[in-house]
DNA sequence: CGCTAACCTAGAACAAGTTTCAGACTTGAT
DNA sequence: ATCAAGTCTGAAACTTGTTCTAGGTTAGCG
């Protein structure tokens, strides 16, 4: 137990980064993402990224207490900037169930472009233990947050919709491994992402429109 | 429809082993489990699996050629445990879902009497890369004849029930995951369970009576 | 029995994640 | 400018999964 791992958990107060530091851990998740894109969590050699990045191993551990936390920072990264990729062009469905699953079929589509980087980044975040909880924590809150961005709610969601959120999380991740490991097809990853945003339909509350609307406006 | 235990692949005609090398087979994977029962997934050490066992590291690697593979056929063993344990007092719920989420609650409640094989197992299962895929396959048609088992259905499955027990073992085992990194309470799980089983109503064929059926006489 | 092929053992060796440490460099305050 | 505290570097060490090697054992067969 030495380091706080100073994480984006509740209140966490990061000590601000010297501009110096800041460029350094960029650099990092830039080698990170480089050498993930090449071969996959196993080419996300620490050495290498050290030397990628152009610093210490000991000051890489310093930044990232392990190879997984690395990853998880890696993604979160990496879903910041899907999520305001997504917020440009946001999904035309006429229901929220359709909206929801375009929107993860487009995310699906962005992370086949980069599968060996796909593969680093999930393959870290199912295999995180406690000690990187915080951080998994976040990407999560993450996804839920593109999700309900997708939904268009013009009010705030429901327990049961927030139930129904965590089951297409859960189905989202479990899908994209078996495709990362060639155990699934896309076709079916796409069949299993329909199928799970039925489960939105079901949280309807008023029998009128329910949940249908095309633009919610948001400010 | 016992699987074979040898799942070397499609068609692998495993040679037979001979007493002996079944006896080690059965002492690394008692090894392998009692080790994990310990700490999980870190615990399950392979130098001390071999000497558990009472076999050389070489004879371990030859037996199962990597952690993982030693640990997905781990969990292997287990269910096929469970399977025959649940099919002994099938669920008494009235409808498909109330079912299938009961008998994965009790897998569950299962699954907490020894959380740190379950760790060691659930991380195995989702860190698995291509080279476990045969293997992990296999664990995957345990689960589903679980699920099928317990929805108790009288016909083929259709495509859309098939599709709908997909998603429930993707939310199984990402639930999973996400109760042992200790970001989710065993409530929230058994809300997820309960909410991806109503999945299975949306494919109930006719309006009449669709899958409800007290007691399926098994096969 | 004695042969051969496959199997097993003990142990060294290698690979990559992680830790540690002494010394050089930055930073912030005085 | 100077000092103290904290940070970064380079390199070695340690851990654990995995591979390799040399020699001993077992199983089937004439």
């Amino acid at each position: 137990m030495t380091a706080e791992v100073e994480a984006k958990g509740p209140g966490a107060a990061s000590p601000p980064l010297t501009e110096r530091q800041e460029a350094r851990r960029r650099r990092i998740l830039h080698a990170s993402a480089q050498l993930a894109s090449r071969g996959g969590f196993d080419a996300v050699q620490m050495r290498e990224v050290a030397e990628a990045a152009g610093v210490a191993l000991g000051t890489l551990y310093r930044y990232f207490p392990s190879k997984v936390h690395l990853l998880v920072a890696t993604m979160q990264d990496q879903l910041q900037h899907m999520h305001t990729t997504l917020r440009k062009r946001p999904p035309a469905g006429d229901d929220a169930a359709e909206r929801v699953a375009e929107t993860l079929m487009r995310a699906f589509r962005a992370l086949q472009r980069e599968p060996h980087l796909a593969d680093a980044m999930v393959r870290a975040l199912t295999f995180a233990d406690r000690s990187v909880s915080p951080e998994v924590d976040t990407v999560s809150r993450l996804t839920t947050a593109i999700i309900l961005d997708a939904m268009g709610l013009d009010a705030e969601p429901t327990p049961q919709q927030l139930s129904a959120v965590r089951v297409i999380e859960h189905t989202w991740h479990s899908a994209l491994i078996t495709w990362l490991s060639g155990r699934a097809s896309i076709a079916q990853v796409k069949i299993d992402i329909e199928t799970v945003c039925r489960l939105i339909d079901l949280t309807e509350s008023s029998p009128s429109g329910g949940t249908s609307r095309p633009k919610a406006g948001g400010a």
